[in-house]
This record gives C-alpha cells, structure tokens and sequence, in this order.
DNA sequence: GTCTATATGGTGATAGAC
DNA sequence: GTCTATCACCATATAGAC
C-alpha cells in the first residue's frame, strides 16, 4: 500500500514557515510556543502566518507531516534493499540517525506530536489529523519492525518481545533529537561517527552481531 | 560527599499534592498542566495548593525532587555492592528500570525537568533552583557513568564514548515511563520481566556480555 | 488551611486597512 | 499577502473572608 506522498510542493513562504515553527517547538514545546514567537522568528508578524495556516495545530500538524515524509525519502531506497535483513537494518538505522541529526527541529516535532498523541492529550478537533500523521509514523515503524522481526528470523538477531524490541530500538536511534548539539566546524565524518556510535548500540540491544556493522 | 538527602519529612498534605501534580505534569506536560487542574484531581481549588508552594515552578521543582530522591534510594544499597562491576550495574539497571515503572508519574516529571533544562526553558528565576536538581540528577548519572566504565575497564563491556554510551544507556532505560501502559492485574512477575528485557537490551547496547544476565 | 473573588498578563484567533 | 488593531479566553497569582 502506497505511502501518500505529497502531490502539493512546498513553496517558499511555506517552507520558511514551517522551519522557524519546527525551531520553536523544539525550543519551548507545543503548548509553550506562541505563535507571536515563529512570526517574530520570521522577521513578521502573526497575520502572515494566519493567513497560511488557520489555526496552531495545523501548523504544527504540518511541521510533523513534513518531519514524516523527510524520514520516508531517507529510507525508500534502503527498506527496498535485497537479501539479508541485517545489513538492510543497518543501512536503514544508520540513515534514520542522521535525519534525526540533521533534522533535528522536525523529528523534534514529530516526538512531541507522538508523545501528546500517547498521553491522549488531543483535542477532539486535533483527533482525525493526529489520527492520519501518527499512522504515517506506524507505518514508518513497521518498515523497522518488519527488519528487525525478519533478521530475528534469521538468526542474526536476538530478542524477546517484538514489540518492546522495537520500542527500545526507536528509543536509542531517536535520542540525538534530544542530546545532539550541532558544534561548529562539525565534519560530515563526525556525524557519521556519532550516527555509528548510536546504531552500534541499537544492535547491541536486539541482540545482532557486532561484527556486522562495518 | 553526601547528597543532601531530604531532613524534611513529607507531611501528607503536601505528598497528596505532589502525587497530583505529578499525574498531571505527566499527562498534560509543565506549560499546559493548570494549578487550577491539580486542584480539581484533589478535590480542592487552588487556594490550598498556593498555601503550600508558591508558584506552579515551586510544586513543579518539589515533584522533580522527590522524583530523584526516591531514585537515589531505589539504587542506594545496591551502588556500594562489592565486586566487579558488570553485576553490579545489572542490579542498579534493574531498580533503576523498577523504579521507572512503579513512579512513573514523577520520573516524568523528572524527564520534563531535564528536557526543559537541556533547551533553556528555565527562566532567570527557575534557574537557581534548576541547577540545584540538575546537579541531583547528574550524580545519580554519575553512579551507573562510573560503573559502566570500571565495568569497561574490566572487559565486560565494550563501547567507545563514555558519554554517548551513558546517554544511550539512560534513554533505554528511562523509556518506560513513555511507553509503559500499566494493566489491570498485572503481576510483579510481569513487571519484572519487562524490566529484565529492557536491561538487557541496555546490556547489549554497551557491548557487555549477555550470559551476564540472569 | 482552604475557599471565593479578582487583578493581571499573555495567547489564539479574527476583522479590516493597506 | 501582510500588517495593525482588537476580542475573548484562560491561567498564574493575590487578597481577604471564613
């Protein structure tokens, strides 16, 4: 079943919209952050910001679809990888990582649409949309639980619970979001490094061979 | 040197309300839980919560503190254990992730505190008190920091950055307060076997060996 | 101690000028 | 399309009754 990918291109305003509104909630979170605040970010005031996006939460309901559909064009070509599931999951995790860095404001974005979504705190308006990115981000999980449950499979992982597996390796390769802090001068290495590091450690966890990752 | 363990014991009244503030912070998140909320899940209006802290920064503050307190004792006996160290951590792990799910609600708040700290959320004034529950919350991190790396220096784990190692290690297994759901009728039994997967999961993560668990 | 007002400020959203 | 008012609402915090 196809992923809709999004048929509308996004035009400048929109984009520079939803950039300075991605920062602003990575920095204060979804209740916190004003509108008042992404305007000034903008150099503008909220008037310009109304007048693309009715209300807070389709603007934030954007900045996730967004931060979503980035992550899907991450991995397509990878997910689609043959033969065994181990190093698919690998190139697949390492790619996650590094748009988890390097889009950091928007995955960001995503957690606290998720996280609000978890502890229920959507508004009945905010249901049907919320409804439609959190099975976007199901649908992104799967393509994860799927490699990893078939590299159980084969015997190149070990694990319990799928489930929880699964919830834990998206845990470890999601955290850069939250500790990740950009340094100046940073090398394309560095990050890789780093992206190295985190999924080392998630393979650990499902129980794969080490010497897997190269 | 000690940590300031609390002198003051927590009358009722004030531990009623932090167990309110607690489930509220968790569910609705620092800037969106209202004073007004915490007094309704009392039975209560505001007036009595004000009278015992005077500002929502202050209950939140006192909430994040009894957090870190009930952590530094869930892993007090077992920080001293004598031998090497990867038992050693296995036990700390394994409160450590007990003690996730049993106080979930302040643990998150905890989390919440942290996250607000990490991104300057704090204002001038929460500053102060900030640094002082930060600091809590870095040398309870301290204790598994130093043990994961004695344990490294004696073979049993294997993992390059000590810091990344620690961070990653903590997102494993802080995530329960996330993702945990508790059920009706759930056993100890139950409990503790989930906190057995996500330990080991950790364990994996920081390359130990996993004939270590038990 | 806890309650009932109430002052105060900020924020989402709208209307209408330009 | 963007800006400048402006409204309506809600939440923190306070004052004073009980």
């Amino acid at each position: 079943m196809a992923i809709s990918v999004r048929e509308n291109a996004l035009d400048n305003s929109r984009l520079d919209i939803l950039q300075a509104a991605a920062k602003c909630f990575m920095e204060r979170g979804y209740a916190a952050a004003s509108i008042d605040e992404v305007a000034r970010s903008l150099g503008a005031t909220k008037g310009r910001i109304y007048h693309h996006y009715p209300s807070k939460s389709d603007l934030f309901a954007d900045v996730f679809r967004v931060g979503m559909e980035m992550n899907f064009e991450a991995i397509e070509p990878l997910r689609r990888l043959e033969g065994p599931a181990l190093p698919r999951w690998c190139e697949m995790a390492r790619a996650h990582v590094i748009q988890m860095i390097t889009t950091r404001a928007f995955q960001r974005a995503v957690w606290i649409g998720v996280e609000m979504h978890l502890r229920g705190a959507t508004t009945p308006e905010q249901r049907d949309v919320f409804e439609d990115l959190i099975g976007l981000r199901t649908q992104y999980g799967n393509y994860f639980r799927e490699t990893i449950a078939a590299a159980r499979d084969e015997g190149s992982m070990r694990f319990d619970d799928l489930s929880i597996a699964n919830q834990l390796m998206f845990m470890t390769l999601n955290s850069p979001i939250f500790w990740y802090r950009q340094r100046i001068g940073e090398t394309r290495a560095e990050i890789e490094d780093l992206a190295g590091q985190v999924v080392t450690f998630a393979l650990g966890g499902l129980g794969g061979n080490q010497e897997a990752t190269r």
